[in-house]
DNA sequence: ATAATTATTGCAATCTTTTGCAATAACAAA
DNA sequence: TTTGTTATTGCAAAAGATTGCAATAATTAT
């Protein structure tokens, strides 16, 4: 039960820091890329034995709304989470294959969108959806 | 049960008009804005007495598929559609408010990703999550 | 250290979404 | 028009996600 830096914020936000919590962001830090909520559950449950659904879901929501971890779209309709990194991805939104981008392509139309708004954007997840070049050449095939 | 563009486009894909496929992309097309799964069920059972919400849900995983509309995730954890415009979202990440950016706006990234990447981009489902000029100011004073 | 406060948890019931399969209906060809 | 082919539908069961509430445990103050 390692200190990490987004436990910090966590109690710095007001919130308790609890075994389960502590348990979910490990195993989001342990998987590199993004986590479905039955697989963090599976896990959590390997950890703190009896712990509940409910409580996945209703922590994942909680990094979410912080902003520590990311909502993730990658394949149509599945859900799945990742911790909160400087990248983005574009989606393909016929057969769900994902390619990164590096935040420093897109970091002026960021500073432009949030000085124009006065929103504070998210630097690390933007998800453009479109079709892959293999899915692009099968649609055309058809057309 | 006029036939609009999106209907001609199913045919020329090779997918079947059916009658449930029509009444719900016409209550996508009614309904200004988002809409959440259950409400175009309930609508379309209006329209259509006796359909089923499995296929409400398969009706909409093939528009998204083919690019007619989008799903969305505005607020939260909830799922909503609507019709492919040419505009795009900034979300709140806490409280799931809205703002509309025009495509100008961001064309050119939109050109260069789409020349270094090889993807065909929707370009009307830019979701950008962050934190809205209200949630900012919040999150500030609890920090 | 101990007690008081209250956010968080687990439980159970509910609601939402997905999936396999047989019956049906849309489309193409005769 | 009629027939044949097969995608699509409705059904039913299962899987996934959400919510109210009482019990528990993390934190604060004593």
């Amino acid at each position: 039960m390692k200190i990490d830096p987004e436990i910090k914020t966590l109690r710095e936000k007001g919130y308790r820091v609890t075994p389960q919590r502590i348990a979910i962001l490990e195993i989001l830090r342990e998987s590199h890329g993004h986590v479905q909520p039955g697989d963090v559950y599976q896990r959590a449950a390997e950890k703190i034995p009896g712990i509940n659904e409910a409580t996945v879901y209703r922590t994942l929501d909680i990094l979410v709304k912080e902003g520590l971890i990311h909502r993730s779209y990658l394949e149509g309709s599945q859900v799945a989470f990742e911790l909160a990194q400087d990248h983005h991805h574009l989606i393909c939104r016929s057969c769900g294959s994902n390619t990164q981008i590096e935040h420093e392509v897109i970091k002026k139309i960021y500073q432009q969108l949030e000085d124009t708004t006065g929103y504070q954007l998210d630097s690390s997840h933007l998800i453009i959806f479109g079709l892959c070049p293999v899915c692009l050449k099968q649609s055309k095939k058809q057309a």
